[in-house]
DNA sequence: CTTGACTCCGTACTTAGGTACGGGGTTTAC
DNA sequence: GTAAACCCCGTACCTAAGTACGGAGTCAAG
């Protein structure tokens, strides 16, 4: 278990320095335990955190979210149901995410298709699409 | 073809007249008809437009992503083959963003699996979260 | 033919999510 | 034992994506 130091483990999870004191603050990160002389020291999971926070970022989700996705393994005992209804309401947000990208993806695809099939230099979908189109 | 004025058009899409404004001047709505007065008309297909950029926001796409996915239905003729790698890179971005959905839901439902078969009143799992856990 | 609601535009402000700065203490390598 | 390289903190600054403001023109109802 060697304890890393604030830019070290932002190194390993990509992140600059200055972002995990801002994750400190905002309640991503607990707060670190520091040395006698007031330095952090983080183990090597905290990257796998970071790592996660910046994926969930990624797909939308903001960091008040990401926080109640992290805060669902760190609940206070007891409330067993509770964590596991929020659990699963996140659950159903990310397969409402995964749905839509999927509508997305399928115009897209259509679009794809079309302009395959359309082998002509006059391509009727795109001309449809062009006075504000279907996107 | 009912002609919408700004706000008109920007309830029917669920945003804020002003972002009407910020979107034409972004390039993620095309420049509209103006009547005689100056005052923008849009058919209601801008609405639809509208939606879908909201939708490409809130799954993590920036504006400049978004319009890159718009201009795909707007592309100068020609450049078939092109268009159809763009729209085919951005259909990959699509699967990645899906894959790692699918990855975040399933330590979400490990999380509430292992919890339901963990009914004691010291779960090992949240345990194991609480010292910076793997989520 | 005026009043109220709506439009225009440019500019300024706001919020989220960082990033950078600068003055000071610390630790490591010579 | 001292310089380089880190760390601390508070505060200031930045970008993206809006949102609001305010003065001026417009349109529809009474």
């Amino acid at each position: 278990m060697e304890k890393l130091t604030t830019s070290g483990v932002a190194q390993l999870g990509g992140v600059n320095p200055e972002t995990i004191r801002y994750y400190e603050r905002r309640g991503l990160l607990q707060k670190a335990p520091r040395t006698r002389a007031g330095y952090r020291q983080f183990s090597p999971e905290t990257a796998e955190r970071l790592r996660f926070i910046k994926r969930a970022q990624e797909l939308g989700f903001s960091l008040d979210e990401v926080r109640e996705l992290l805060a669902l393994g760190v609940e206070p005992r007891k409330k067993r149901v509770d964590i596991r209804a929020r659990a699963e309401a996140k659950i159903a947000d990310i397969d409402r995410k995964i749905k839509t990208l999927g509508a997305m993806k399928s115009v897209l695809r259509g679009l794809v298709d079309r302009c395959e099939r359309c082998a002509s230099s006059e391509c009727p979908i795109l001309a449809s699409l062009n006075g504000e189109g279907s996107l």
